[in-house]
DNA sequence: ATAAGCTATTACGTAACGTCATAGTCAATA
DNA sequence: TATTGACTATGACGTTACGTAATAGCTTAT
Protein backbone atom coordinates (compact mmCIF):
# COMPACT_ATOMS: atom_id res chain seq x y z
CA UNK A 1 0.00 0.00 0.00
CA UNK A 2 1.13 3.11 -0.61
CA UNK A 3 1.16 6.76 1.63
CA UNK A 4 -2.16 8.07 -0.53
CA UNK A 5 -4.32 4.96 0.02
CA UNK A 6 -3.42 4.25 3.48
CA UNK A 7 -4.18 8.13 3.93
CA UNK A 8 -7.82 7.64 2.47
CA UNK A 9 -8.22 4.09 4.14
CA UNK A 10 -7.22 5.64 8.33
CA UNK A 11 -8.45 9.70 7.79
CA UNK A 12 -5.12 10.66 8.15
CA UNK A 13 -2.84 12.82 6.10
CA UNK A 14 0.07 11.65 4.16
CA UNK A 15 1.67 14.27 5.96
CA UNK A 16 0.99 12.70 9.40
CA UNK A 17 2.87 9.66 7.84
CA UNK A 18 5.96 11.26 6.91
CA UNK A 19 5.63 12.54 10.02
CA UNK A 20 5.02 9.14 11.91
CA UNK A 21 8.71 7.75 10.12
CA UNK A 22 10.54 11.29 10.02
CA UNK A 23 10.18 10.20 14.10
CA UNK A 24 10.71 6.66 14.08
CA UNK A 25 6.97 5.86 14.98
CA UNK A 26 6.14 3.55 11.88
CA UNK A 27 8.81 3.38 9.43
CA UNK A 28 7.58 1.46 6.20
CA UNK A 29 9.86 -0.46 3.64
CA UNK A 30 10.95 1.56 0.79
CA UNK A 31 10.28 0.38 -2.99
CA UNK A 32 14.41 0.54 -3.76
CA UNK A 33 13.38 1.39 -7.51
CA UNK A 34 11.84 5.01 -6.06
CA UNK A 35 12.43 5.12 -2.85
CA UNK A 36 9.01 5.34 -2.17
CA UNK A 37 7.27 4.04 1.04
CA UNK A 38 5.35 0.93 1.26
CA UNK A 39 3.14 -0.29 4.09
CA UNK A 40 2.89 -3.70 4.90
CA UNK A 41 0.02 -5.55 6.83
CA UNK A 42 2.14 -5.69 10.07
CA UNK A 43 2.79 -1.79 9.09
CA UNK A 44 -0.89 -1.28 9.31
CA UNK A 45 -1.73 -3.01 12.54
CA UNK A 46 0.90 -0.97 14.08
CA UNK A 47 -0.56 2.16 12.28
CA UNK A 48 -3.99 1.08 13.87
CA UNK A 49 -2.07 0.42 17.62
CA UNK A 50 -0.64 4.04 16.99
CA UNK A 51 -4.27 5.69 16.81
CA UNK A 52 -6.10 3.90 19.18
CA UNK A 53 -3.09 5.13 21.96
CA UNK A 54 -3.68 8.78 20.41
CA UNK A 55 -7.07 8.44 20.30
CA UNK A 56 -6.36 7.79 24.10
CA UNK A 57 -4.54 10.70 24.43
CA UNK A 58 -1.18 9.48 24.69
CA UNK A 59 1.66 11.53 23.13
CA UNK A 60 3.39 9.63 20.10
CA UNK A 61 6.74 9.68 22.19
CA UNK A 62 4.84 7.46 24.68
CA UNK A 63 3.48 5.29 21.76
CA UNK A 64 6.18 5.37 20.60
CA UNK A 65 7.85 3.66 23.98
CA UNK A 66 4.84 1.49 24.34
CA UNK A 67 5.19 -0.37 21.24
CA UNK A 68 9.05 -0.85 21.14
CA UNK A 69 8.85 -1.71 25.20
CA UNK A 70 10.02 -5.53 25.40
CA UNK A 71 6.89 -6.12 27.85
CA UNK A 72 4.59 -5.02 25.38
CA UNK A 73 1.13 -6.75 24.42
CA UNK A 74 -1.39 -6.06 21.78
CA UNK A 75 -4.04 -8.30 24.27
CA UNK A 76 -3.03 -6.07 26.98
CA UNK A 77 -3.06 -3.15 25.01
CA UNK A 78 -6.61 -3.59 23.52
CA UNK A 79 -7.97 -3.94 27.04
CA UNK A 80 -6.48 -0.88 28.05
CA UNK A 81 -7.55 1.11 25.25
CA UNK A 82 -11.19 -0.23 25.91
CA UNK A 83 -11.23 0.88 29.49
CA UNK A 84 -9.97 4.50 28.45
CA UNK A 85 -12.92 4.63 25.42
CA UNK A 86 -15.49 2.76 28.14
CA UNK A 87 -14.13 6.21 30.25
CA UNK A 88 -14.17 8.54 27.61
CA UNK A 89 -17.68 7.50 26.58
CA UNK A 90 -19.08 8.18 30.56
CA UNK A 91 -17.34 11.54 30.00
CA UNK A 92 -19.55 12.55 27.01
CA UNK A 93 -22.38 11.41 28.98
CA UNK A 94 -21.63 13.49 31.98
CA UNK A 95 -21.60 16.50 29.29
CA UNK A 96 -24.61 15.23 27.47
CA UNK A 97 -26.22 15.65 31.24
CA UNK A 98 -24.83 18.75 31.84
CA UNK A 99 -25.82 20.44 28.75
CA UNK A 100 -29.22 19.06 28.84
CA UNK A 101 -29.40 20.96 32.42
CA UNK A 102 -28.11 23.91 31.66
CA UNK A 103 -30.61 24.26 28.83
CA UNK A 104 -33.29 23.65 31.54
CA UNK A 105 -31.53 25.91 33.50
CA UNK A 106 -31.43 28.86 30.32
CA UNK A 107 -35.24 28.14 30.38
CA UNK A 108 -35.32 28.90 33.85
CA UNK A 109 -36.79 25.59 34.77
CA UNK A 110 -34.14 24.59 37.38
CA UNK A 111 -30.99 26.49 38.53
CA UNK A 112 -27.63 25.06 38.73
CA UNK A 113 -24.65 25.19 41.33
CA UNK A 114 -21.35 26.54 39.25
CA UNK A 115 -19.43 23.54 40.21
CA UNK A 116 -22.57 21.36 38.61
CA UNK A 117 -22.29 23.70 35.40
CA UNK A 118 -18.96 22.22 34.30
CA UNK A 119 -19.60 18.49 35.08
CA UNK A 120 -17.16 16.48 32.73
CA UNK A 121 -15.06 19.07 31.61
CA UNK A 122 -12.01 17.99 33.75
CA UNK A 123 -9.94 15.70 31.72
CA UNK A 124 -6.59 16.48 33.49
CA UNK A 125 -5.94 13.26 34.96
CA UNK A 126 -5.15 10.22 32.78
CA UNK A 127 -4.74 7.29 34.63
CA UNK A 128 -4.25 4.89 31.81
CA UNK A 129 -1.61 6.79 31.01
CA UNK A 130 -0.23 5.62 34.51
CA UNK A 131 -1.24 1.89 33.91
CA UNK A 132 0.71 2.08 30.48
CA UNK A 133 3.57 2.57 32.18
CA UNK A 134 2.81 0.28 34.56
CA UNK A 135 2.39 -2.57 32.43
CA UNK A 136 5.23 -1.83 29.59
CA UNK A 137 7.92 0.22 31.32
CA UNK A 138 7.96 2.51 33.64
CA UNK A 139 11.08 5.31 33.45
CA UNK A 140 13.13 4.85 36.37
CA UNK A 141 13.31 0.88 35.59
CA UNK A 142 14.27 1.40 31.87
CA UNK A 143 16.93 3.79 32.58
CA UNK A 144 18.09 1.34 35.32
CA UNK A 145 18.07 -1.42 32.30
CA UNK A 146 20.22 1.01 30.18
CA UNK A 147 22.73 1.12 33.26
CA UNK A 148 22.59 -2.14 33.82
CA UNK A 149 23.41 -3.23 30.64
CA UNK A 150 26.31 -0.99 30.26
CA UNK A 151 27.77 -3.14 33.06
CA UNK A 152 30.58 -5.82 32.60
CA UNK A 153 29.44 -9.95 33.16
CA UNK A 154 31.42 -9.44 36.51
CA UNK A 155 29.57 -6.43 38.06
CA UNK A 156 26.22 -7.72 36.62
CA UNK A 157 27.13 -11.24 38.91
CA UNK A 158 27.64 -9.31 41.90
CA UNK A 159 25.04 -6.98 41.75
CA UNK A 160 22.51 -10.05 40.78
CA UNK A 161 24.33 -11.75 43.94
CA UNK A 162 23.17 -8.96 46.12
CA UNK A 163 20.27 -8.70 44.92
CA UNK A 164 19.46 -12.08 45.42
CA UNK A 165 20.17 -12.19 48.86
CA UNK A 166 18.45 -9.45 49.86
CA UNK A 167 15.50 -10.96 48.47
CA UNK A 168 16.11 -13.88 50.34
CA UNK A 169 16.50 -11.43 53.27
CA UNK A 170 12.97 -9.83 52.89
CA UNK A 171 11.23 -13.07 51.85
CA UNK A 172 12.05 -14.16 55.17
CA UNK A 173 10.08 -11.72 56.74
CA UNK A 174 7.17 -11.45 54.56
CA UNK A 175 4.92 -12.45 57.33
CA UNK A 176 5.21 -9.14 58.88
CA UNK A 177 3.19 -6.23 58.83
CA UNK A 178 4.36 -4.11 56.10
CA UNK A 179 4.25 -0.92 58.37
CA UNK A 180 6.01 -2.99 60.88
CA UNK A 181 9.60 -1.66 62.44
CA UNK A 182 11.30 -4.76 61.26
CA UNK A 183 9.68 -4.34 57.63
CA UNK A 184 10.61 -0.46 57.48
CA UNK A 185 14.30 -1.11 57.98
CA UNK A 186 14.39 -3.94 55.71
CA UNK A 187 12.55 -0.62 53.54
CA UNK A 188 15.22 1.49 54.24
CA UNK A 189 18.00 -1.13 53.08
CA UNK A 190 16.61 -2.21 50.22
CA UNK A 191 16.01 2.29 49.30
CA UNK A 192 19.88 1.80 49.58
CA UNK A 193 20.58 -0.89 47.32
CA UNK A 194 18.68 0.40 44.68
CA UNK A 195 20.09 3.36 44.65
CA UNK A 196 24.11 1.57 45.10
CA UNK A 197 23.29 -0.51 42.50
CA UNK A 198 20.96 0.64 39.69
CA UNK A 199 22.94 3.52 38.80
CA UNK A 200 20.16 6.00 39.36
CA UNK A 201 18.94 7.98 41.93
CA UNK A 202 15.22 6.67 43.25
CA UNK A 203 12.84 9.38 44.59
CA UNK A 204 10.53 7.48 47.08
CA UNK A 205 7.94 8.37 44.80
CA UNK A 206 9.36 5.97 41.54
CA UNK A 207 10.61 3.02 44.57
CA UNK A 208 6.80 3.06 45.58
CA UNK A 209 6.04 2.43 41.80
CA UNK A 210 8.56 -0.18 41.57
CA UNK A 211 7.17 -1.83 44.63
CA UNK A 212 3.43 -1.21 42.61
CA UNK A 213 5.34 -2.66 39.08
CA UNK A 214 5.77 -6.35 41.05
CA UNK A 215 2.20 -6.70 41.67
CA UNK A 216 0.89 -5.48 38.33
CA UNK A 217 3.28 -6.44 35.72
CA UNK A 218 3.33 -10.00 36.02
CA UNK A 219 7.12 -10.84 34.66
CA UNK A 220 7.64 -9.10 37.90
CA UNK A 221 5.62 -11.11 40.42
CA UNK A 222 6.70 -14.64 38.94
CA UNK A 223 10.05 -13.67 39.51
CA UNK A 224 9.91 -12.23 43.12
CA UNK A 225 7.38 -14.37 44.02
CA UNK A 226 10.58 -17.01 43.70
CA UNK A 227 11.69 -16.02 46.77
CA UNK A 228 8.58 -16.88 48.80
CA UNK A 229 5.07 -16.75 47.99
CA UNK A 230 3.39 -13.73 48.81
CA UNK A 231 6.90 -11.46 48.67
CA UNK A 232 5.17 -9.39 45.96
CA UNK A 233 2.23 -8.36 48.10
CA UNK A 234 4.32 -7.80 50.88
CA UNK A 235 6.71 -5.55 49.43
CA UNK A 236 4.28 -3.39 47.22
CA UNK A 237 2.89 -2.65 50.14
CA UNK A 238 5.85 -1.88 52.34
CA UNK A 239 7.50 -0.03 49.70
CA UNK A 240 4.34 1.81 49.29
CA UNK A 241 4.55 2.90 52.88
CA UNK A 242 8.28 3.60 52.88
CA UNK A 243 7.98 5.98 50.57
CA UNK A 244 4.95 7.65 51.89
CA UNK A 245 6.69 7.77 55.14
CA UNK A 246 9.50 9.74 53.05
CA UNK A 247 7.80 12.10 51.19
CA UNK A 248 5.95 13.66 54.39
CA UNK B 1 -13.87 34.23 41.91
CA UNK B 2 -10.04 34.14 41.10
CA UNK B 3 -8.34 32.82 38.87
CA UNK B 4 -7.05 29.72 41.19
CA UNK B 5 -10.59 28.73 42.17
CA UNK B 6 -11.80 29.03 38.53
CA UNK B 7 -9.05 26.75 37.52
CA UNK B 8 -10.00 24.00 40.45
CA UNK B 9 -13.60 24.40 39.45
CA UNK B 10 -13.71 23.46 35.71
CA UNK B 11 -10.20 21.42 35.49
CA UNK B 12 -8.43 23.74 33.32
CA UNK B 13 -5.11 25.47 34.12
CA UNK B 14 -4.55 29.57 35.67
CA UNK B 15 -2.69 29.78 32.45
CA UNK B 16 -4.87 28.90 30.23
CA UNK B 17 -7.14 31.75 31.92
CA UNK B 18 -4.48 34.01 30.83
CA UNK B 19 -4.08 32.67 27.70
CA UNK B 20 -8.39 33.11 26.88
CA UNK B 21 -7.30 36.97 28.70
CA UNK B 22 -4.30 38.07 26.13
CA UNK B 23 -6.34 36.81 23.05
CA UNK B 24 -9.13 38.48 24.42
CA UNK B 25 -11.65 34.98 24.83
CA UNK B 26 -12.52 35.55 28.02
CA UNK B 27 -11.13 38.99 29.67
CA UNK B 28 -12.73 39.25 33.41
CA UNK B 29 -13.33 42.53 35.38
CA UNK B 30 -10.25 43.45 37.57
CA UNK B 31 -9.47 44.04 41.21
CA UNK B 32 -8.80 48.04 41.59
CA UNK B 33 -6.21 47.85 44.09
CA UNK B 34 -4.19 44.63 43.16
CA UNK B 35 -4.76 43.76 39.46
CA UNK B 36 -6.15 40.27 39.93
CA UNK B 37 -8.10 38.56 37.67
CA UNK B 38 -12.22 38.63 39.00
CA UNK B 39 -14.42 36.27 37.37
CA UNK B 40 -17.95 36.90 37.53
CA UNK B 41 -21.04 34.91 37.03
CA UNK B 42 -21.46 36.15 33.57
CA UNK B 43 -17.80 35.23 32.40
CA UNK B 44 -17.98 31.84 34.32
CA UNK B 45 -21.30 31.32 31.52
CA UNK B 46 -19.14 32.36 28.95
CA UNK B 47 -16.75 30.08 30.00
CA UNK B 48 -19.04 26.84 30.18
CA UNK B 49 -19.75 27.97 26.26
CA UNK B 50 -16.12 27.95 25.46
CA UNK B 51 -14.74 25.07 27.10
CA UNK B 52 -18.41 22.78 25.27
CA UNK B 53 -16.85 24.68 21.63
CA UNK B 54 -13.59 23.72 22.36
CA UNK B 55 -14.92 19.89 23.28
CA UNK B 56 -16.53 20.04 19.94
CA UNK B 57 -13.37 20.75 18.50
CA UNK B 58 -13.52 24.50 17.75
CA UNK B 59 -10.76 26.30 16.97
CA UNK B 60 -10.15 29.70 19.77
CA UNK B 61 -10.54 32.20 17.51
CA UNK B 62 -13.71 30.72 15.93
CA UNK B 63 -14.87 30.03 19.12
CA UNK B 64 -14.55 34.09 20.06
CA UNK B 65 -16.00 34.85 16.69
CA UNK B 66 -19.15 32.95 17.52
CA UNK B 67 -19.57 34.27 20.88
CA UNK B 68 -18.95 38.18 19.35
CA UNK B 69 -21.34 37.53 16.57
CA UNK B 70 -24.68 39.62 16.70
CA UNK B 71 -27.14 36.90 15.67
CA UNK B 72 -25.42 34.06 18.49
CA UNK B 73 -27.41 32.45 20.47
CA UNK B 74 -27.11 30.27 23.31
CA UNK B 75 -30.26 27.94 23.12
CA UNK B 76 -28.64 27.26 19.19
CA UNK B 77 -25.32 27.00 20.44
CA UNK B 78 -26.43 24.05 23.42
CA UNK B 79 -28.35 22.83 20.63
CA UNK B 80 -25.27 22.21 18.24
CA UNK B 81 -23.02 21.31 21.03
CA UNK B 82 -25.69 18.42 22.07
CA UNK B 83 -25.39 17.53 18.39
CA UNK B 84 -21.68 17.27 18.44
CA UNK B 85 -21.67 15.25 21.71
CA UNK B 86 -24.14 12.89 20.31
CA UNK B 87 -21.77 12.15 17.28
CA UNK B 88 -18.97 11.82 19.26
CA UNK B 89 -20.57 9.01 21.45
CA UNK B 90 -21.24 7.55 18.34
CA UNK B 91 -17.89 7.37 16.89
CA UNK B 92 -16.47 6.05 20.40
CA UNK B 93 -19.05 3.32 20.27
CA UNK B 94 -17.77 2.79 16.94
CA UNK B 95 -14.33 2.78 17.90
CA UNK B 96 -15.32 0.67 20.82
CA UNK B 97 -16.93 -2.27 18.11
CA UNK B 98 -13.31 -2.07 16.26
CA UNK B 99 -11.78 -3.08 19.11
CA UNK B 100 -14.15 -5.57 20.08
CA UNK B 101 -13.38 -7.05 17.02
CA UNK B 102 -9.59 -6.61 16.70
CA UNK B 103 -9.52 -8.31 19.72
CA UNK B 104 -11.49 -11.35 18.35
CA UNK B 105 -9.65 -11.23 15.18
CA UNK B 106 -6.71 -11.31 17.18
CA UNK B 107 -7.68 -14.56 19.06
CA UNK B 108 -8.56 -16.01 15.35
CA UNK B 109 -11.66 -15.94 16.22
CA UNK B 110 -13.02 -13.69 13.29
CA UNK B 111 -10.84 -11.95 10.28
CA UNK B 112 -11.03 -8.67 9.27
CA UNK B 113 -10.52 -6.42 6.24
CA UNK B 114 -8.59 -3.24 6.29
CA UNK B 115 -11.19 -1.18 6.46
CA UNK B 116 -12.79 -2.52 9.62
CA UNK B 117 -9.63 -2.33 11.20
CA UNK B 118 -9.61 1.89 10.99
CA UNK B 119 -13.56 1.86 11.95
CA UNK B 120 -14.47 5.49 13.80
CA UNK B 121 -10.98 6.62 13.31
CA UNK B 122 -11.52 9.55 10.69
CA UNK B 123 -12.61 12.80 12.32
CA UNK B 124 -11.46 14.81 9.89
CA UNK B 125 -15.18 16.53 8.37
CA UNK B 126 -16.33 18.40 11.40
CA UNK B 127 -19.81 19.42 9.79
CA UNK B 128 -20.89 21.07 12.91
CA UNK B 129 -17.93 23.79 12.75
CA UNK B 130 -19.43 24.56 9.12
CA UNK B 131 -23.35 24.76 10.53
CA UNK B 132 -21.84 27.29 13.06
CA UNK B 133 -20.87 29.14 10.65
CA UNK B 134 -23.77 29.12 8.82
CA UNK B 135 -25.95 29.99 11.68
CA UNK B 136 -23.45 32.76 13.62
CA UNK B 137 -21.72 34.01 10.74
CA UNK B 138 -20.05 33.61 7.13
CA UNK B 139 -16.65 34.79 6.97
CA UNK B 140 -17.90 36.33 3.29
CA UNK B 141 -20.68 38.46 5.01
CA UNK B 142 -18.40 39.41 8.17
CA UNK B 143 -15.60 40.61 5.45
CA UNK B 144 -18.72 42.71 3.48
CA UNK B 145 -19.55 44.16 6.48
CA UNK B 146 -16.19 45.58 7.71
CA UNK B 147 -16.11 47.01 4.21
CA UNK B 148 -19.42 48.35 4.55
CA UNK B 149 -18.83 50.06 7.57
CA UNK B 150 -15.61 52.15 6.19
CA UNK B 151 -18.35 53.50 3.86
CA UNK B 152 -19.60 57.14 3.80
CA UNK B 153 -23.43 57.58 4.59
CA UNK B 154 -23.90 58.94 1.04
CA UNK B 155 -22.49 55.53 -0.52
CA UNK B 156 -24.07 53.42 2.37
CA UNK B 157 -27.56 55.02 0.96
CA UNK B 158 -26.93 54.36 -2.44
CA UNK B 159 -26.04 50.99 -2.25
CA UNK B 160 -28.72 50.22 0.11
CA UNK B 161 -30.80 51.67 -2.90
CA UNK B 162 -29.30 49.58 -5.32
CA UNK B 163 -29.94 46.29 -3.13
CA UNK B 164 -33.27 47.72 -2.61
CA UNK B 165 -34.48 47.60 -6.02
CA UNK B 166 -32.09 44.39 -7.07
CA UNK B 167 -34.65 42.98 -4.20
CA UNK B 168 -37.52 44.41 -5.03
CA UNK B 169 -37.11 42.95 -8.87
CA UNK B 170 -35.86 39.49 -7.35
CA UNK B 171 -39.29 39.21 -5.30
CA UNK B 172 -41.48 39.33 -8.86
CA UNK B 173 -40.02 36.65 -10.10
CA UNK B 174 -40.23 34.59 -7.13
CA UNK B 175 -43.02 32.08 -8.24
CA UNK B 176 -40.34 31.09 -11.63
CA UNK B 177 -38.91 28.23 -11.09
CA UNK B 178 -35.56 29.04 -9.49
CA UNK B 179 -33.83 26.67 -12.11
CA UNK B 180 -35.23 28.68 -15.21
CA UNK B 181 -33.85 31.00 -17.71
CA UNK B 182 -35.56 34.09 -16.19
CA UNK B 183 -34.51 33.37 -12.54
CA UNK B 184 -30.83 32.63 -13.35
CA UNK B 185 -30.18 35.73 -15.18
CA UNK B 186 -31.81 37.27 -12.40
CA UNK B 187 -28.68 35.72 -10.23
CA UNK B 188 -26.14 36.27 -12.83
CA UNK B 189 -27.15 40.19 -12.49
CA UNK B 190 -27.44 39.51 -8.59
CA UNK B 191 -23.92 38.06 -8.27
CA UNK B 192 -22.21 41.30 -10.54
CA UNK B 193 -24.06 43.25 -7.89
CA UNK B 194 -22.87 41.76 -5.24
CA UNK B 195 -19.50 41.84 -6.45
CA UNK B 196 -19.57 45.45 -7.15
CA UNK B 197 -20.90 46.72 -3.94
CA UNK B 198 -19.65 44.43 -1.63
CA UNK B 199 -15.97 45.10 -1.41
CA UNK B 200 -14.90 41.64 -2.07
CA UNK B 201 -15.08 39.01 -4.67
CA UNK B 202 -17.64 36.65 -3.61
CA UNK B 203 -16.30 33.13 -5.58
CA UNK B 204 -19.46 31.32 -6.85
CA UNK B 205 -19.43 28.29 -3.78
CA UNK B 206 -19.81 32.02 -0.86
CA UNK B 207 -22.53 33.61 -3.21
CA UNK B 208 -24.55 30.25 -3.01
CA UNK B 209 -23.27 29.86 0.64
CA UNK B 210 -25.11 33.42 0.77
CA UNK B 211 -28.33 32.02 -0.63
CA UNK B 212 -28.07 29.21 2.14
CA UNK B 213 -28.01 31.75 5.19
CA UNK B 214 -31.39 33.48 4.05
CA UNK B 215 -33.14 30.84 5.01
CA UNK B 216 -30.87 29.81 7.97
CA UNK B 217 -30.17 32.55 9.51
CA UNK B 218 -33.97 34.45 10.64
CA UNK B 219 -32.58 37.59 10.17
CA UNK B 220 -31.81 37.53 6.82
CA UNK B 221 -35.25 35.30 6.54
CA UNK B 222 -36.93 38.02 7.60
CA UNK B 223 -35.48 40.75 5.79
CA UNK B 224 -34.99 39.12 3.03
CA UNK B 225 -39.10 38.22 3.05
CA UNK B 226 -40.53 41.91 3.50
CA UNK B 227 -39.78 42.00 -0.17
CA UNK B 228 -42.18 39.02 -0.59
CA UNK B 229 -43.31 36.33 1.25
CA UNK B 230 -41.06 32.96 0.38
CA UNK B 231 -38.47 34.93 -1.19
CA UNK B 232 -35.52 33.61 0.75
CA UNK B 233 -36.30 30.38 -0.19
CA UNK B 234 -36.35 30.94 -3.92
CA UNK B 235 -33.23 32.54 -3.44
CA UNK B 236 -31.54 30.33 -1.79
CA UNK B 237 -32.33 26.96 -4.27
CA UNK B 238 -31.31 30.00 -7.20
CA UNK B 239 -27.98 30.81 -5.98
CA UNK B 240 -27.03 27.12 -5.35
CA UNK B 241 -28.14 26.69 -8.45
CA UNK B 242 -26.20 29.47 -10.07
CA UNK B 243 -23.31 28.31 -8.13
CA UNK B 244 -23.22 24.66 -8.73
CA UNK B 245 -23.30 25.57 -12.74
CA UNK B 246 -20.91 28.22 -12.12
CA UNK B 247 -17.99 25.80 -10.94
CA UNK B 248 -18.91 23.06 -13.72
C1' DA C 1 8.57 39.67 59.84
C1' DT C 2 8.94 36.02 57.45
C1' DA C 3 7.41 32.25 55.02
C1' DA C 4 3.88 30.05 52.15
C1' DG C 5 0.90 30.63 48.61
C1' DC C 6 -1.37 33.44 45.73
C1' DT C 7 -1.07 36.94 41.79
C1' DA C 8 0.97 39.42 37.57
C1' DT C 9 3.71 39.90 33.17
C1' DT C 10 7.19 38.56 29.90
C1' DA C 11 9.30 35.30 27.25
C1' DC C 12 10.83 31.24 25.41
C1' DG C 13 9.59 26.13 24.61
C1' DT C 14 6.69 22.23 22.82
C1' DA C 15 3.76 18.75 20.27
C1' DA C 16 1.84 17.37 16.24
C1' DC C 17 1.31 18.33 12.64
C1' DG C 18 -0.16 22.12 8.32
C1' DT C 19 1.53 24.48 4.52
C1' DC C 20 4.27 25.68 1.20
C1' DA C 21 8.40 25.11 -2.09
C1' DT C 22 11.05 22.36 -5.03
C1' DA C 23 11.88 18.36 -7.50
C1' DG C 24 11.59 13.65 -9.08
C1' DT C 25 8.23 9.67 -10.83
C1' DC C 26 4.41 7.31 -13.06
C1' DA C 27 0.33 6.48 -16.03
C1' DA C 28 -2.69 8.00 -19.29
C1' DT C 29 -3.60 10.79 -23.09
C1' DA C 30 -3.15 14.14 -27.37
C1' DT D 1 6.53 11.01 -27.90
C1' DA D 2 5.63 14.74 -25.42
C1' DT D 3 2.92 16.46 -22.15
C1' DT D 4 -0.30 16.59 -18.45
C1' DG D 5 -2.11 15.33 -13.96
C1' DA D 6 -1.62 12.82 -9.96
C1' DC D 7 1.38 10.86 -7.22
C1' DT D 8 5.95 10.76 -4.56
C1' DA D 9 10.14 12.75 -1.88
C1' DT D 10 12.62 16.01 1.23
C1' DG D 11 13.27 20.42 3.57
C1' DA D 12 11.92 24.25 6.00
C1' DC D 13 9.16 27.40 8.10
C1' DG D 14 4.35 28.38 10.26
C1' DT D 15 0.58 27.41 13.62
C1' DT D 16 -2.36 26.35 17.64
C1' DA D 17 -2.92 26.12 22.42
C1' DC D 18 -1.05 26.17 25.62
C1' DG D 19 3.45 24.49 29.23
C1' DT D 20 7.24 26.07 31.75
C1' DA D 21 10.25 29.12 33.80
C1' DA D 22 11.86 33.65 35.46
C1' DT D 23 10.99 37.63 37.97
C1' DA D 24 8.39 40.38 40.94
C1' DG D 25 4.53 42.07 43.71
C1' DC D 26 0.52 40.91 47.09
C1' DT D 27 -1.77 38.53 51.22
C1' DT D 28 -2.45 35.78 54.90
C1' DA D 29 -0.95 32.90 58.91
C1' DT D 30 2.24 32.08 62.30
Amino acid sequence: MNAKEVAKLTGISVRTLHHYDAIGLLCPGRNKENGYRQYSEEDMDQLQQILFFRECGFPLTKIQKLLNSSSFNRAEAFQLQKKYLLHEKKRIETMLDTLNRSIQSMKGEITMSLTEKFGGFDMNNNPYEEEARRLWGDETVDRSNAYVASLSAEEKDSIAKGMDQLFTELAAIRQENPASETAQKAMAKMYQHFNKNFGYQYTPEAFGGVGQMYITDTRFTENVDKYGAGLSQFLAAAMKIYADNQTK
